[in-house]
DNA sequence: CTCAAAATGTTGTAAAAACAACAATTTTTC
DNA sequence: GAAAAATTGTTGTTTTTACAACATTTTGAG
């Protein structure tokens, strides 16, 4: 079955067997979709009917405020869902729109389906429940990590405070971002050009060195 | 039982039956203990062998940088978890710390007798842990709010974006938020005095109007 | 009630970021 | 491989915020 061959795929799944795996897949009325870099899979506002689970590529999860202004809330990559936590917390609609940043496939689980346990209990309800919970818990402390990120008095602090981050998440200091220059500036929500200039600036001081989406985090030691 | 009498007055257990309280209260090891306003709670970096429940006042989750400037970064309310993330997510220590606004009572759940359900699974378990859940995505859509709000260019659009939202949150253009200015400053990551020219120019221009804690958002109707 | 401490408002100055406009470089597309 | 589009870097000006210092008001403790 195709389903199962896409979360087989999957990173997250690894640990899990290929009897739930088909279970899962037959369990859960599920579908597949591919999208090209640039598209919107889902967009803020759409009622919110179905999970997404992105099986391979990337995307980016953005908002638009009240007055047009479009900035990038985090970056989801294969494994990840898109709109539990919305689902969970009994919301009628997606909060953010979810933009393929590369070629991506994401399998479409069905919300109640997903949300309130079948009849018999299964175990494959009780895998994804929990990998679910997993990645909401996950994606809070991430959001929190974000606003730390947000917190900081300037660009400079916004901006080692999240290359901070990054480092430690790579386990070195040398590490690639998930963003190009525009895309970190929104993420930041500063000033591209503001951004350019500081980034500029730490790599003349030697405190930082970067190439396209390698950076690197010179420390003390 | 004390448990189940702290348990019973929790708002977010109103739907929950004295049986199931009762069989909540037996079956987890936890505890009560209380704070006075201004106490830590919990502090961030603490060893993770605790949940928290937040039975009757209320607390800020607030987050020390690298170079100890304090941000606060949500309020909670009675009947909010505190921990549950990092307990998910397998982190080892709390991430952020806790402090009283006003006298608290806490129930401490002990954590891995909350994060893997009993041999008999029973149903206490289930109840805590769908509350859990959707604690944690609440929270998680509260958190990309707040990101919304830090993520507006002057210290204007982030304090209007705010009390929109707590307005909507209310369900009316008159609401009290949970802080003082200083908090206020300190949730949206800005200067207290700055903070606090803008709002009385708000209140000039008859944008906005606030007495203490109570707002009042004067919209086009 | 009184005093001390905390919160709030106000102002001027210095620093930083936003903004805008453009050049240079890189990537994508046909 | 050439042209178009997108990304990135650069600079000067304007606007905003941070910072600091202080006056006023409110809160809280004894």
């Amino acid at each position: 079955m195709e389903i199962f061959r896409e979360l087989k795929k999957v990173p997250a799944f690894a640990g899990v067997s290929d009897k739930e795996l088909q279970a899962m897949s037959s369990c859960f009325k599920a579908e597949i979709c591919f999208f090209d870099k640039g598209q919107e899979i889902i967009r803020q506002g759409d009622p919110l009917d179905k999970v997404i689970l992105i099986s391979k590529g990337e995307a980016n999860a953005q908002n638009e405020d009240m007055f047009g202004n479009i900035s990038i809330i985090l970056n989801l990559k294969a494994g990840d869902f898109f709109g539990i936590e919305e689902a969970y917390a009994e919301q009628d609609c997606f909060k953010d729109t979810l933009v393929a940043t590369e070629p991506v496939t994401v399998v479409l689980f069905d919300k109640t389906k997903i949300i309130s346990p079948c009849a018999n209990n299964c175990l494959c309800h009780q895998i994804l429940s929990k990998r679910m919970i997993k990645t909401v818990s996950s994606r809070a402390l991430a959001l929190t990590d974000k606003i730390k990120h947000l917190s900081q008095r300037g660009i400079r602090d916004k901006v080692l405070s999240y290359l901070q981050t990054q480092s430690l998440l790579a386990g070195s200091r040398y590490f690639d971002i998930p963003f190009n220059k525009t895309e970190l500036a929104s993420y930041l929500a500063v000033e591209r050009s503001a951004l350019s200039s500081v980034l500029g600036k730490l790599k003349q001081e030697g405190v930082i060195d970067f190439e396209k989406k390698r950076y690197h985090l010179k420390g003390k030691n």
